[in-house]
DNA sequence: GAACTACATCGACAAGTATCGATGTAGTGA
DNA sequence: TCACTACATCGATACTTGTCGATGTAGTTC
C-alpha cells in the first residue's frame, strides 16, 4: 500500500486525467505525427475557450503528462511517455 | 482520439483513483491473500471515519473498480483486474 | 515604437467533492 | 420482540474545479 504522500503524488496524476476535456486534448497530442501540437490547434478538438484550453494544459504539464516549448509565437506540447508508464505500473 | 462519450466515461473512471485514500483503499484490497477484504477492516489503513470509507467505497464501486458483496453482517470487497487493464490500455 | 498575434492570468460563478456527526436500515442472536 | 452490530444514507460545511469574458504579457512585424 502506498504511504500518504506517494498516494496523494499519485492521486494528483489520476486526477489530471480525470477530465474528458484534458483526456482528449492529450490523446490528441499524442497521435500527432511530429510529436508535437501547436497550442493554437487544439482549441478546435477541444472545443473550449482559449483560456479553459489553456487551464487545462496547465493542469496536464504540472501532473508531468506533457511538456511546454515556446518558440516565437508559439508554443508546443508534446507528452512525456514516462510519467504515463508510471501511472499504468501503478495498476498493474 | 475518443469521442466524448467515451471520454466522459473513462474521465469518470480515473476519476476514481484521483484522490489518496481512494489509492490506498484499492491497494489494500488488492493485496488481500484471499482477493476480498471485509470493510470494517478498511477504516484503519484508511485513516478516516466509517461514512466517509462508505462514500468512497461507493464512488470505487460506481467506477466498476470493486464489487460489494453482502454477507451476513460483513460486506466483502474485491478489485476487478479488468476494469483497470482497460484504463492501462488507454495509458499505453 | 505602434499595431498585431498567441497565449497566460485574473475574477467570478456554478457545480462538484471530501469530510463527519447524526440517523436510518438490514441482519444476528438471545 | 428486543438489543446489538455493520454498514449506508442524510444534512451540513468547507474546499476544489471547470468555465469564460476581460485583461495582461511576451514576441513579431512594420
Amino acid at each position: 500500500m502506498p504511504d500518504q504522500d506517494q498516494a496523494e503524488v499519485l492521486a494528483k496524476a489520476f486526477a489530471a486525467l480525470a477530465d474528458p476535456t484534458r483526456l482528449r486534448l492529450l490523446s490528441f497530442i499524442a497521435s500527432a505525427n511530429t510529436g508535437e501540437v501547436c497550442a493554437c490547434d487544439l482549441l478546435e478538438p477541444a472545443g473550449k475557450s482559449q483560456p479553459t484550453v489553456s487551464h487545462h494544459m496547465k493542469i496536464l504539464i504540472e501532473a508531468g503528462v506533457v511538456t511546454r516549448e515556446k518558440r516565437g509565437l508559439w508554443v508546443w506540447y508534446r507528452v512525456v511517455p514516462g510519467r504515463l508508464e508510471i501511472l499504468r505500473a501503478v495498476l498493474g
